[in-house]
RNA sequence: GGCCCAGUAGCUCAGUUGGUUAGAGUGCCGGCCUGUCACGCCGGAGGUCGAGGGUUCGAGCCCCUUCUGGGUCGCCA
């Protein structure tokens, strides 16, 4: 129930009111955020999108109003028309931005009765599966609408920006063909052509690239892409991409473009002013220095190889020897400042190298009193342990985390477990702007090669163009080759990713080779867009950005759930919704498709 | 598909070695209070301990299965 507003018109927002406002009348309407019941006295405090303010219904003045102000309940949608006056200064509420006034209310209407809510909207702590059924009311809390209004304000901001250095924004098609390789696609049934089906984009990879065969030359979309694979804290199956590609360009002038941007939108959502250009680093070198392709950078702890020192090439130790007869090796890291790590966390940092297939973890503590108390003291003696403990450079205090396996499970297992006591550090949430480390991580490789299918794979997609110094490798050693991609990470996210792209169809043709593509499959998977290539092609390139994990980044926020209005959860589905869900026989009649 | 964690009042959680009638805070309902603002005080309602099965004289607690949510590995060109 509820009554109309007719007659009632509002004429200021809730949190807009200040001492200036005193002497107006004024009618606000929202949600009952709190009702506080003095007898003869009534608060009911109103919040809309942009705060609360407080009203006071006086029995003995408005008893009329007084009786309705009892009745209403939270999250009740109320009109307030009244006049603002001063609080009192014993009454001020310094906490509140509008608490230096209230408003004398002359009349309160029910615009909207609530039934009593799962969870109160100004509880902090409120379990994710309860919010994520309710969202429209999880949605009214102020900490969800200051992260979904930051997310429109950073868009804003890139629409202008891109608009003014001349980008076109174009829209692309939803309803495409599956790609044949990547992620796995979304389909979508087509009524008119029975056992057809168009599938939604994993991205608009080649529809960006015809748009520069187009001549559009500078283009950009903020786009919804969609893969149909597992769920983590920062994947989603359908998520948002600042997609941008642009002609007659290298490496530099995307870079350059790119930092531009985001100084620009650091400076007009956050007022902060981000220093360019970024680091840059090879991918190389981040795996070997910190064991990512997306290293954060807000503190250290590098991986050291230690398998070049003697005491380790000399070693009887079974587990080192053995991994270095292997091909692989003996790495580690420094975790400085935690000798004191309790053994219930060392363990747990265990279980995380072996989450990524390493055997176990060595370690060496050097205590505070100068005392080594080490899991590997039976195999190295004193001086030698002290040679392990020199090549970290670590000083009483600190804990060196070792690691003895092939390269590869070396780097990714240091790599995790740098990140594990990193969380430790307890990095304060980003304010300044030297709390947003970027980094560019170049020179991926081209191919990644896939043990189980005996085949080569694109790194990143089949469209990205090699270095030329590396292009003559392409057939005879593809693991060598270097791409002309490049990521951009922020404090350990990759929030960008980019490439130059192949503009020559005698490259493109080598390149689908590469990947083990007959012609013939090449020209069915991709016959329009390898026809383009024959038709005029400016040399191009572009980035895509990840923009829920930017804004997931810029606000802190432990989940992409967090910075979507309505996301998904582990499984796929919407606990809302309750999609997917199964539909009509004749739905599925007309679509020409049987479930099993 | 694998591994790990959680599930007890509307919400957030506690619950000892398996032992009497399962608790707290908050919210909710009623009453009192003229300046509250996390209002306060008094009273009340509220439980399929996620579900199913098993062990036991006895299960919130132990075992098995299953469901839900979270994290993670695989996967994510």
């Amino acid at each position: 129930m509820g009554e109309s507003m007719k007659g009632m018109k509002r004429t200021h927002y809730c949190g807009e009111l200040r001492a200036s406002d005193i002497g107006k009348t004024v009618t606000v309407m929202g949600w009952v955020n709190k009702r506080r019941d003095m007898s003869q006295l009534i608060f009911v405090v109103v919040r809309d999108r942009t705060g609360l303010v407080q009203v006071v219904a006086d029995e003995r003045r408005m008893p009329g109003q007084y009786k309705l102000a009892k009745s209403v309940r939270g999250e009740y949608v109320v009109a307030a028309s009244g006049t603002v006056i001063a609080r009192t200064p014993e009454n001020v509420n310094a906490d509140m931005p509008t608490g230096e006034i209230e408003i004398d209310i002359t009349e309160l209407r029910i615009l909207s009765e609530s039934e009593v809510p799962p969870f109160s909207v100004l509880d902090e702590d409120v379990g994710l599966d309860t919010r994520l059924k309710y969202r429209y009311l999880d949605l009214r809390r102020p900490d969800v609408q200051r992260i979904i209004t930051l997310r429109h304000n950073v868009a804003q901001s890139i629409r202008c920006c891109l608009s003014e250095e001349g980008f076109i924004e174009v829209e692309t098609p939803y309803l495409t063909n599956s790609s044949p390789e990547g992620a796995r696609d979304y389909l979508v049934p087509s009524r008119l052509h029975p056992g057809g089906f168009y599938a939604l984009p994993q991205s608009p990879q080649q529809f960006k690239q015809l748009l520069m065969v187009a001549g559009l030359d500078k283009y950009f979309q903020i786009v919804r892409c969609f893969r149909d694979e597992d769920l983590r804290a920062d994947r989603q199956p359908e998520f948002t991409q600042v997609d941008i590609e642009m002609s007659f360009v290298n490496e530099e002038d995307v870079w350059a473009m790119t930092e531009n941007m985001v100084r620009r939108v650091f400076r007009e959502t956050m007022g902060i002013e981000i220093p360019t250009p970024f680091p840059r680093m090879t991918w190389h070198e981040a795996m070997e220095r910190y064991g990512s392709d997306k290293p954060d950078m807000r503190f250290g702890m590098e991986l050291v190889n230690i398998s070049d020192l003697p005491v380790i090439k000399d070693t009887e130790f079974q587990v080192f020897a053995a991994a270095l007869e292997n091909g692989g090796g003996v790495r580690g890291i420094n975790a400085t400042g935690f000798a004191s790590m309790p053994r219930k966390q060392i363990d747990a940092l265990v279980e995380v190298a072996r989450a990524n297939n390493a055997k176990g973890l060595a370690w060496i503590n050097v205590m505070e009193d100068g005392t080594v108390k080490s899991t590997i003291s039976k195999f190295f003696d004193e001086a030698q342990t002290a040679e392990i403990i020199a090549a970290f450079g670590a000083k009483a205090g600190d804990l060196i985390l070792l690691c003895a396996d092939t390269h590869e499970i070396t780097q990714n297992t240091l790599g995790a477990v740098r990140l594990a006591v990193g969380k430790k550090l307890e990095i304060p949430a980003p304010v300044k702007a030297e709390d947003f480390k970027f980094l560019w991580v170049t020179h991926f490789p081209l191919f990644e090669y896939s043990p189980e299918d005996k085949r080569y794979y694109a790194a990143h997609h089949p469209f990205t163009s090699p270095l030329e110094e590396d292009e003559h490798l392409i057939e005879t050693d593809p693991a060598a080759v270097r791409a002309r991609q490049y990521d951009l990470v922020l404090n350990g996210f990759e929030t960008a990713g980019g490439s130059i792209r192949i503009h020559r169809r005698d490259l493109q043709d080598r390149m689908f080779a590469a990947l083990g593509f007959t012609p013939e499959r090449a020209q069915a998977g991709f016959k329009h867009f390898l026809e383009a290539l024959q038709y005029g092609v400016p040399p191009h390139g572009g980035i895509a950005w990840g923009f829920d994990r930017f804004i997931m980044v810029l606000t802190d926020a432990a989940s992409l759930r967090e910075v979507i209005a309505f996301p998904k959860v582990k499984d796929g589905s919407c606990p809302m919704t309750d999609a997917p869900s199964i539909v009509d026989a004749s739905q599925l009649d007309e679509l020409n498709i049987s479930v099993k």
